[in-house]
DNA sequence: CAGCGAGGTTACTGGCGCGTAGGATGATGG
DNA sequence: CCATCATCCTACGCGCCAGTAACCTCGCTG
């Protein structure tokens, strides 16, 4: 039980701007080790070594709080794996680079995935709409190159994409949770290879 | 925005068996409709047509209330995956009807996977336990498959049993999230398809 | 060096919701 | 017809926490 990395020195004055960045980064440690509901405005607060009407100065309450974060790493998300699929056109590294994206994204500062991928707080429609948002965007880029180069329909491409993304997805997290047990590059490719040999070649045979 | 669908009518006496299944069915609408959070012990007891205090006779607290239900669907999943894999010993039948477990458990009564697979709460600790032990349960049972009938080593069948989950769990809570668009065993034939393809053989080639 | 504004603080309120104390009421056996 | 027990109710206590009111102070500017 080693005391809490304690707060920063409390009392030093910060211009506005990077005032709001701090905050931005106490309250991700907050949320993302106690999820929406656990954490305090004071605790977050608290952590950032100030007292809690300077949070109510930079947002106009917890939920606006939470969606900054949100909207920060669902976007860094699709990002990323909207990059692997035009870093190629060969398909079968453009599966490898996605899979690598999901995993880059897992493994990124702060297990800040835990926001996109574990949020509690999924019943409150807006949160719900940005989760929903981002899957979709990312099955919605994967199903598009599907598309091109398959003769599947779009239904049929869209859901294939989806079961791309939840594989990477949950795979990930599952590697993650295995402290890395295997090494990152392998765990990859072993996906990679999965997703792959799913996918290539698709329209013939069954 | 038709009304509630009302609670039932208050004053009849249920001895005590009868009356905890009434309580748990009410629980669970609640839990599914609104999440652990959201959900107030005062509408779980109205929906049932009875007062808090009934509550608390059949259930020390609203956690192990939870709990009493997740325990439930869980192993419903579980058992699920356990006879899709035993009703065969061909390979690609084994992974068509693993799919199809997976889509099964969501199309479920009641939209009860939402307490497995979108549960607020994996925060607390028996919660994560229960969720992350029915996914690994699904996962092991599958890497068993593959680790008899491939030489990959058991940390590599693991995450390819984690991955194919992941594409079963997250494709069917899409296909769903489409009120069922593509028809059942369509979607369900499409990701066995893709699953069968991606991991049939896995030994050999890249 | 006065005064003003940006940045910060303490201390409170108001509501919500879990859990409980204490009492009523219907069935069942003597 | 009376006692007894299980079932169920009304009503409240109490802690927690988001959000706010009112006040302070540093440092810059004229």
């Amino acid at each position: 039980m080693t005391a809490t990395p304690d707060a920063r020195p409390r009392g030093t004055r910060l211009p506005r701007l990077a005032r709001r960045r701090q905050l931005l980064g106490a309250a991700q440690e907050v949320f993302v080790a106690q999820g929406y509901h656990a954490a305090a405005m004071d605790e977050i607060a608290e952590r950032a070594g100030v007292s809690k009407p300077v949070l109510y100065q930079h947002f106009p309450g917890k939920l606006e709080l939470y969606l900054a974060l949100l909207d920060e790493h669902a976007e860094a998300l699709v990002n990323t794996v909207r990059d692997a699929l035009g870093s190629t056109t060969d398909n079968k590294l453009r599966v490898q680079a996605s899979m690598q994206a999901f995993y880059d994204f897992v493994a990124g500062e702060g297990e800040a995935y835990r926001l996109v991928f574990e949020s509690d707080l999924r019943n409150v429609a807006p949160v719900r709409a940005r989760v929903e948002r981002a899957n979709t965007q990312c099955a919605e880029m994967i199903a598009q190159v599907i598309a091109e180069d398959t003769n599947a329909p779009a239904d049929e491409a869209h859901l294939l994409g989806m079961g791309l993304v939840g594989m990477a997805e949950v795979s990930a997290r599952y590697w993650l949770s295995q402290h890395r047990a295997i090494p990152k590059d392998t765990a990859e490719k072993i996906i990679a290879r999965l997703a792959w040999r799913g996918i290539s070649g698709f329209p013939r045979t069954g």
